[in-house]
DNA sequence: GTGTTTTTGTACTATATTGCATATAAATCA
DNA sequence: TGATTTATATGCAATATAGTACAAAAACAC
């Protein structure tokens, strides 16, 4: 009974048959396999089993939902990445945390592997669609930011050397993280794409040459983002 | 029938009316701005100037045309890989040529920025296409192999160290290419996608923190691979 | 010239897709 | 209970799209 002090009253007619953050994560999950464009309306009625004019009702046309999807994936996936930047863990281990968790969404346990939803699905549209465009720039500057944030703060705690540049290494950290989700849904494998993480880690943390690899099973159990 | 030592005869019908390389060209570029999924054979009819049953006897489907325009810029970007990677400048300079040159193709003079043809196109396909999805790997693969073999060579030359790992700097130095594709579809100007180039070249090379930038305005002409 | 071969150009079919109109259902309010 | 409100369900219309049939055109062979 969530009567709560949130939602008081119900609104008035008939109520919703859906809910409306299950409707928004199965449509994405089909955005995300398919694209945008690959997606059609039937495909998105079934998988959220509402049928179109409650999609239009709810969220608009197809193009509105999409956008919601896109901007819900990147919101969350800043949450994810700040989480795992937290100064509780070293640099070096912070980012890998960011990568283990970026694998577990790129790489479903179920399914198959889909890598990043903004990456794979918004650059293709992101020419002919000026929205799109604005909504994936922004949120690689959003993850370009998180890195930064990170790395600035180890530079002042003597993580990295004081004549290291945080805008440009978060940079680099961002490339790792484009490259996994590309390879990821091209079909590389797990070990191969964790393999890439860690020397870009190393890289990154100054540890040219070395081998560190602190743990290889250490997937971060946090959440699939659904 | 190819029978020829090259193309003596004329064959005997009706002689063609498109130039095939130019049609593919023309094809392909409307791909790489709108996505296989977002591209329809009108439009592909009006860019190449041959109406749809000249393209289906030409070049088969939708989808084998694509696959076709999609390998053949594959193989162009190996061979720009391979030459701008060649051993007449140090590996520093080589890998900035290999940016350079791709930046070149990522951000026509003429006309918006389109990123790479391969990750801005394939990598949506590549979930519900096998094909694509081979292809895709395959490409990111063969530029894997081109940035390893010239690595492995600078380090047998004592320009990297002995304990480097070609391989994983390799896949570091793909990183930074998939990451300038990506930024450049969503519109990065070009002085930030270098200063992310340089600076990734930097970090592969060892000079961490150093700002080396040997140049900036080299944009390699290096053809548009039209 | 006449016939053969191959390509082009037009038109067509079948299907898919988007978006909406209209009727029905499920709730609240009086 | 009956009116009102909001959502769902069915179905429809307009358009778009992929792929093809068929006739006209442009070359060569004789």
């Amino acid at each position: 009974m969530p009567t709560s002090t949130k939602k008081e009253v119900r609104p008035r007619g008939r109520p919703r048959a859906y809910d409306s953050d299950q409707a928004l994560a199965d449509a994405r999950d089909v955005f995300w396999r398919s694209g945008y464009a690959g997606t059609s309306l039937d495909q998105l009625s079934t998988a959220t089993g509402m049928n179109r004019p409650s999609l239009y009702g709810a969220f608009g046309d197809k193009h509105a939902l999409y956008l919601t999807t896109l901007e819900r994936y990147i919101e969350a996936g800043r949450l994810a990445m700040v989480h795992a930047l937290s100064e509780d863990l070293p640099l070096q281990q912070a980012l890998l945390r960011v990568y283990d968790g970026a694998l577990a969404w790129y790489l479903p346990a179920d399914g198959d592997p889909l890598g990043c939803f903004m990456i794979g699905t918004a650059a293709v549209e992101a020419v002919d669609d000026a929205e799109v465009r604005a909504a994936l720039a922004g949120g690689l500057r959003t993850y370009d930011k998180a890195f930064e944030k990170r790395l600035k703060l180890a530079q002042a705690e003597g993580e990295l050397p004081a004549d290291a540049q945080p805008p440009l290494l978060a940079k680099i950290a961002s490339a790792i993280l484009h490259s996994l989700a590309l390879r990821a849904r091209a079909g590389d494998s797990r070990a191969s794409l964790r393999a890439t993480a860690v020397a870009g880690v190393a890289l990154i943390c100054g540890n040219a040459g070395a081998s560190p690899a602190p743990a290889t099973g250490k997937t971060t159990a946090k959440g699939r983002g659904r």
